[in-house]
DNA sequence: GATGAATGAGTGTTCATTCAT
DNA sequence: TATGAATGAACACTCATTCAT
């Protein structure tokens, strides 16, 4: 059974540094120190492999979301943790969170459009949860008059370009996540 | 020789949607109305088409920001610029300049290392016009004393990413260009 | 595992009749009534495929040799044996030993040098086999007086040479044998 | 017209050194420094410039046989110069002499079977000329009363090796040709 | 659970040849 | 004569998947 998680976790690696249509089966059962038909056993296919993978990413994420703290001083400071959480999830599985942004493989059999699902819940969630702390923060005089509609589209936009630049890349520095911080704030917050 | 722009035509299109390694050789002859041999003809394989349309890609991508006006009233207005400028670029062609920001084929044998090389120009070339410009406007006191280093992350990442999020999709609107420009603007230009 | 033997024994018929180019994989598949894959599964590829065969084919080749008496009356019993090994072997195994002398396929990639390895390795065994019989024989009175490096080349020649006359052809009846042993008794042998 | 014997020039060496299936059309052109079509208007195509270029290196073959001497003081003589005769070709044209004695191309369609008709009367040619000769010198006495048959093979044999042999290597030294010449004579001379 | 052997369906590529000019 | 552009047919090879054990 340990075998199962051997083979996620390099198949995890392998989607999300070469994509999926690169990543062979055998390419993960060599990394996985498995042979290819185990990958048989525990998954319908290489398919099913990938949306599984996907999906518990997906969920891992909202869960993570959903810990954010409810109750914030400033409604600043609740885009700030979104902010921060994206640094935060990139430093423990930059591969697995990764995929959660990466392009759709258009080969992928997918009848039950996993990804489709996640990818609008993931939408709709940034967009309620920003709206709400844009339209709260305007009306108690914190943020200035900003357009609501736009304004989300682009922190929406910041916040998952986050997984794709930190992926694979060194660890980000406290200087980073502050600039990111800062220069949202710096547009946001009233003078 | 209309042909060969047949089959650069379609393989933009399908590339930038599929990805390279979904895109079959097949699949761009058939797009192109033209049988397969052909795309051997004129380009010497799969690999070869894919980094000559990219290197083509990135060509003119460097003349549109070379066309940027270079005396402009305010330091905002080269920012300001250089986002419209992309907003542009995804409405001429979409396909095309999508591809110079889209993940490296992994199986893409390129000797030249052209993805590298105009990558790496690229990212130079954003790091001293936004450092130039950010430098420039804190000293004349245009804007605020912003830390330079990672509000040049942040705006080469925004910029990029209009490429990502207005490719393929529906034209781009006034109003979230506005948006974009009005966010960067609130965050830099000093009240 | 059985496969595995039929399609050796398919590829070293066809290559030997046809030769390395003119030998596609799915003649060999057919040949061996196996799919084509099942070869890719047992061997890199072709040009493995090849090579091994070859290789086994010469080791079989210097162990034939290794086999020949030591020990003979006069010293012209030993070459009259390697003459009549050779039609033996063809007798055996016509197709795998006639690869031993046919031509090297140009296209072959091989970067073990399998070919030139044994080829190199069983032209000296000729020539030390052949040079050191002849010197014994001359100085023993047995040979007539001939020039050793000249008739050592003459007589590797014939030696090879048998191998390509006979393969695919008709069984040697004894009188070829006799007459190919009988020609060169009479050259060598003093009166 | 110049350019149809660069093509000729360049096939034929090609064939020779690397055999038929593995010459293709685009290397002869290029050696040729001709384009691809030339070839087909000169040819009808790849097989027929191969057995036009076949034919032509037979009858320049049999017309260098035909011009050997008739008369001479010893029957051995005859042999001696059909030797010297293989070696003087090789020396003229390495490529050329060098196909009528290589492998037959198994894909080669040759409707007027020009191989095969060649071929025959080559044989032919050597058996009559070697029974000849070895009949009359055994009935004058000069040579010593070997078994015809299997002694015409093995010169035959021993002839057009040497045409295998010599091809593409150094020039032959007259002591190999004495050699090979000394040979031959020590087996048939009576004594 | 686990695996060695095997396969159907494709994939990128090459090649001899032809066509329009 | 000569050629740039184009193609039908085949080729070596790969891949996701299955089967028998």
């Amino acid at each position: 059974m340990k075998k199962k998680y051997y083979i996620i976790d390099a198949a995890t690696r392998l989607f999300a540094t070469q994509g999926f249509d690169a990543t062979t089966t055998i390419q993960i059962s060599e990394e996985a120190k498995v042979t290819e038909p185990l990958l048989y056993y525990h998954f319908k296919g290489k398919d099913e492999l990938y949306t599984s993978i996907l999906a518990s990413a997906f969920e891992e994420y909202f869960s993570r979301l959903k810990d954010l703290k409810k109750e914030t001083a400033t409604y600043f400071e609740k885009i700030e943790n979104i902010i921060a959480l994206q640094f935060q999830l990139v430093d423990e599985k930059p591969y697995e969170f990764y995929l959660t942004i990466s392009t759709y493989p258009t080969r992928l059999k997918d009848p039950d459009n996993v990804y489709q699902k996640y990818t609008k819940r993931q939408k709709s969630w940034f967009k309620s949860y920003f709206s709400d702390c844009l339209k709260k923060g305007i009306a108690s005089g914190e943020f200035a008059k900003v357009p609501v509609e736009g304004t989300v589209n682009i922190l929406t936009l910041l916040v998952k370009e986050i997984l794709r630049q930190q992926s694979f890349s060194a660890k980000a520095d406290k200087k980073t996540i502050q600039a990111v911080i800062d220069f949202c704030r710096r547009s946001l917050v009233a003078k």
